[in-house]
DNA sequence: CATTGAAGGTTTTTT
DNA sequence: ACCTTCAATG
């Protein structure tokens, strides 16, 4: 394919060059050969720098081997490839240099490292590792040092790069202080001689060393063109360092970044780093680019009032070119199970009443610490809402993956001392720790390895002075000695045309391990989901096995004068990829399809958007943390979460929250405190109004008022009433005081009975199944307005006395006697009373934030639709629901943005009704084109192309993520996907949804 | 000296 | 709820 291109080269970076603005447009063709882009969230700065990746390549001609592109994580990196991989053709986007520092050193390394010394097969010590070798360090040398602590130095002192200097030491301090730091000096220098010993990189080593092999031998990067490098303000010493060295012969560097987004500085990222870049390349060409692509304006004038808080920071202009669309919440509730039991609510809210136009994989909720997604995931599991987890606890770090990985590597390298120590009593052999304590100890005066101590022991070559059991030291002989060498064997041994694969060795350790009955004895409870993982873990390397030999190469082109080693072996690369992932990535299909929730620490956040975002736990020792003393990174953490969002924010926080012991009080986050005024007390109603502006920032079709209100459940509630709005108030047992406020009258809330039972507890322990309650259809869809709209919610409210069974309304899982009192309030509309008002009530309300004085008495709101459409003329709802009737309306997916972006208002849709959309919804799908755009007049967007009526508002429940809460979840009668279970596999499919694994494909919408 | 059970202190963020 | 540490037992 590669032979005859389809498309010109040229063709594809002016087609590229439309979607951008002028600001980015230019920072793309510079020619300046340093280029600083510095502008805030969403104003499209990787979408420029990938762009300009393609310029380079596409029009400069650079050969993309010759292009570098350094991201931070490896999810930016993967996600970086697919976009520049859909610019570019011929799978040019392949052949980059792309990855995170870590992982291009790593290659740099494992090419040219022999010319600087190193083991070709040099092993990546993780955190654990490094954190057991210092605490052994510090206990041999008795050392009154934190290994953390240490740790932390170390790497600390690894980072600064170049800008180390010993004064950093502190000079002539108190003596106390300066034995202090001869502490970490010994320390630091123990510890590089061990990890040199087990030859062991740290992940800071990985940069250091590259810088080192970089400086001696310019040669290996002689070949490259240019360095370009996102979320530049994360940068520390050492990776400004590395980026100087891999630019050293060219110099054109790229960098994109924003100082209000630093959130690394813990991990020693340095902002002063870009002034170091405009001292050392003062002919920077300096780029800001001023509008913000992805937020309402409601949403990031929000967001500024946060930052703003800042006094030292930089300030930067940032227009939204969006509608200011609709407030952001913020919201109390008393504990923090309430909390994410009123996410859910909220979830299924926002997708029933916005028609599907926003479902799970539109929405993200966004966490300051992992543990944190405790509540949150009990919640979605409970509501059978499928989610996946990113960031916190990883794949790789369950224990029975630990134990797997540590018998890899010590086939891979023997000499691993710390590998071969963890697992040289896994399963139980009869050694225990003061044994092999001591047996490190003698390996390391004699300066070998544990490995070879145990050999030459059992040999009988010489006796060890540790005293070990004849027993055990049989089993070690025979069950781990035999098996490592039996396995090393075979991969030597192994014949071209039949290689020993990696899943071979993998089976080959768990059969003679009979890692399952260890399962089994030391998992009592879930050795059958460890079982899974294991299985998952197996998948997995098959996976890599296939994907190392097909897709991307990651090979450095050869250079001219400096030799290249050869290519590691695949366990090398796969362990390797193990230390430097940072989780697991599958490649299923199952998972892709899955629309799915997303929870994630705001780290991983970072880069990412979503339609909705969530922000729970924003209470003081949250979000700032009470372990950080950097308040105002904190506080940039919190910025960075809120701008995620693209047209809907939510902040809530619990008056207690649950620790550890016992639930204690909480305050709200000194950063919303005062700000609090700005945002909604509540969730937001779904007008159509409003949801028209979503639908145009979003650049999808908003589905017609029928649609929405056809498949709604019977009795559920559009306002956000499940848990009070203020949770201090009493709460009243039993009673259900109405929140159904009547729009007509200017009278408070009257009294009116529930349109359904809400005593009896159906719901609780029920899932809501969509599909099974709604309501009623209307016959007449041709002359449907808003008027029988009306009609129609009277009917279904008459009609609706369910039996006591049916779950008659979204009830939170809790108890139902949780339920209180709630009062209308601002921002609280009805069924009735939303469809009642009619354009010609639209005032300019949600333009301006609501003073303080406004937020005391209640709102008008309940009655004043919010958000106006900035088009001439006033919609008529019946015209606008007759007229938008004849176009198909697609399933609402998440559309290509970058395709979006770059079109024009299709001429259909112009001028009628701009409200809805200022671009056409995705492309349609060649089945969609064949049945015709204008086919199908009332269906709306519920039927789906794939014929089923009523995609669900929440599908059924696949359990993707596992934690502990995976056995709990299904105790509590978990629904499975119908999808899930094939028929000619169910066992399989049943593993998969006990899946623990969490896959890391993020879709940007 | 290894194993087992109970008590007690602990929870940031990522390569 | 989880891991590490400590004391008792085999
Ligand atoms: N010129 C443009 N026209 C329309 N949309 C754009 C344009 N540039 C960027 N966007 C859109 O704006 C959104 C944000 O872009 P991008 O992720 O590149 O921003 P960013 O500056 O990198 O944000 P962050 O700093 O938060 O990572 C994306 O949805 C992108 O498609």
């Amino acid at each position: 394919m590669a032979t005859t291109p389809m498309s010109t080269p040229r063709a594809e970076s002016l087609s590229m060059l439309d979607t951008l603005n002028h600001a980015q447009r230019r920072a793309v063709c510079s020619d300046a050969s340093t280029v600083a882009i510095m502008a805030g969230p969403g104003s499209g700065k990787t979408h420029t720098l990938t762009s300009r990746v393609v310029w380079l390549v596409d029009a400069l001609a650079y050969q993309p081997q010759n292009v570098i592109v350094a991201t931070f994580t490896v999810k930016a990196a993967r996600e970086m490839r697919a976009r520049i991989g859909k610019a570019l053709s011929h799978g040019r986007h392949n052949k980059l240099v792309l990855g995170t520092f870590h992982s291009i050193s790593r290659r740099y390394l494992a090419a040219y490292g022999a010319h600087i010394g190193l083991d070709q097969k040099f092993g990546i010590a993780d955190d654990g590792d490094s954190r057991a070798i210092l605490s052994r360090i510090c206990k041999r040398l008795q050392l009154s040092l934190d290994p953390v602590q240490a740790r932390s130095w170390i790497s600390k002192r690894k980072a600064k790069g170049s800008k180390w200097t010993p004064t950093l030491l502190g000079r002539q301090r108190s003596g106390e202080a300066a034995d202090f730091s001869r502490a970490y000096e010994t320390c630091y220098q123990e510890y590089q001689d061990h990890l040199q010993r087990s030859n062991l990189l740290d992940y800071d080593d990985l940069l250091v060393r590259c810088v080192e092999l970089l400086q001696k031998h310019p040669a290996c990067v002689s070949n490259v063109q240019a360095v370009l490098i996102d979320e530049y303000q994360d940068t520390n010493g050492i990776q400004y360092d590395l980026m100087r060295l891999l630019a050293q012969k060219h110099k054109r560097i790229t960098i994109v970044g924003d100082p209000d987004q630093s959130i690394y500085g813990w991990r020693s990222a340095e902002i002063a780093n870009l002034r170091r870049l405009f001292d050392d390349f003062p002919q920077t060409d300096q780029i800001s680019l001023e509008e913000n692509y992805r937020s309402s304006q409601a949403i990031l004038d929000t967001a500024l009032t946060v930052i703003q808080q800042d006094e030292k920071r930089y300030k930067k202009v940032l227009r939204p070119v969006h509608d200011r669309g609709t407030r952001p919440t913020l919201r109390r509730l008393k504990t923090s199970a309430d909390e994410a039991g009123w996410i859910v609510s909220e979830i299924r809210r926002i997708q029933m009443f916005s028609g599907n136009m926003m479902g799970p994989e539109d929405m993200a909720i966004l966490l300051r610490s992992a543990a944190l997604s405790r509540q949150v995931e009990a919640a979605l599991g409970k509501a059978g809402i499928a989610y996946r987890m990113i960031g916190g606890f990883k794949f790789y770090e369950r224990a029975e993956i630990k134990v797997l990985l540590d018998y890899l590597r010590v086939i891979h390298q023997p000499d691993n001392n710390d590998a071969l120590a963890r697992i040289i009593n896994v399963p139980k052999r009869g050694i225990g720790d003061t044994t092999v304590k001591a047996l490190l100890e003698e390996a390391e005066q004699s300066s070998e390895s544990l490995w070879s101590l145990l050999i030459k022991h059992c040999r009988g070559d010489r006796i060890a002075k540790t005293n070990i059991k004849r027993t055990v030291e049989q089993r070690i002989n025979g069950e781990l000695i035999r098996l490592v060498l039996d396995i090393q064997k075979k991969i030597r041994q192994t014949p071209e045309n039949a290689p020993f694969t990696l899943v071979d060795i993998i089976d080959e350790v768990l059969t003679r391990l009979s890692f399952d009955k260890y399962l089994r004895d030391t998992y009592r409870d879930d050795h059958e989901q460890r079982w899974a993982n294991i299985q998952e873990f197996r998948l997995l390397a098959n996976d890599f096995m296939r994907g190392n030999a097909a897709d991307l190469d990651d090979e450095l082109p050869q250079v001219d004068g400096l030799e290249q080693a050869e290519e590691a072996d695949i366990l090398t690369k796969f362990l390797a990829n193990v230390s430097l992932a940072s989780d697991a990535q599958n490649k299923g299909q199952d998972q892709e399809s899955m629309p799915m929730v997303t929870v994630s620490t705001i780290h991983a956040a970072k880069g990412l958007e979503w339609p909705v975002v969530f922000i729970p736990a924003a209470y003081q020792g949250s979000i700032p943390h009470m372990r950080s003393d950097d308040t105002d990174e904190e506080r940039r953490l919190l910025y960075v979460a809120m701008t995620r969002a693209k047209v809907l924010m939510y902040a809530s926080c619990p008056l207690l929250s649950t620790s550890y012991g016992g639930q204690a009080e909480v305050e709200l986050s000194s950063f919303l405190e005062p700000v609090a005024h700005i945002f909604g007390r509540i969730g937001p109603s779904f007008e159509p109004q409003r949801l028209a502006i979503m639908g145009k920032i979003l650049g999808r079709q908003v589905p017609t008022q029928k649609s929405i209100f056809d498949s709604l459940p019977i009795g559920v509630s559009p306002n956000d009433d499940l848990y009070p709005e203020d949770p201090t108030a009493a709460q009243v047992m039993g009673t259900v005081k109405s929140h159904w406020n009547d729009p007509s009258s200017g009278m408070p809330p009257q009294k009116r009975p529930r349109l359904v039972s809400t005593t009896s507890n159906a719901g609780a322990g029920e899932d809501f199944v969509p599909g099974k309650y709604y309501a009623t259809t209307m016959e007449q869809h041709a002359t449907f307005t808003m008027a029988s709209q009306l009609e129609f919610a009277a009917a279904a409210s008459h009609q609706a006395t369910p039996p006591m069974t049916e779950p008659g309304r979204i009830v939170p899982p809790t108890k139902s006697s949780k339920k209180g009192k709630t009062t209308a309030t601002a921002g609280q509309t009805t069924l009735t009373g939303f469809m009642q008002r009619n354009s010609t009530e639209i005032k300019t309300e949600e333009t301006a934030f609501p003073t303080q004085s406004d937020l005391r008495r209640p709102r008008p709101d309940a009655r004043i639709p919010g958000p106006l459409i900035e088009c001439g003329k006033k919609p008529d709802p019946l015209t606008l629901n007759t007229e938008l009737a004849r176009h198909k309306i697609e399933p609402v997916r998440a559309a290509k943005r970058m395709a979006q972006a770059a079109r024009s208002p299709s001429p259909t849709y112009a001028g009628k009704y701009v409200q809805f959309s200022s671009s056409p919804p995705r492309p349609p799908s060649p089945a969609d084109a064949a049945r015709g755009r204008t086919a199908d007049t009332t269906a709306g967007f519920q039927k789906s192309s794939a014929g089923k009526p009523h995609p669900a508002p929440t599908r059924a429940p696949p359990s993707l993520h596992n934690t502990t809460f995976n056995i709990q979840r299904q105790a509590a009668g978990v629904k499975r996907p119908a999808g899930l279970a094939r028929p000619h596999d169910s066992a399989a499919a049943l593993q998969k949804l006990r899946k623990p694994f969490r896959p890391l494909t993020m879709n940007r919408p």
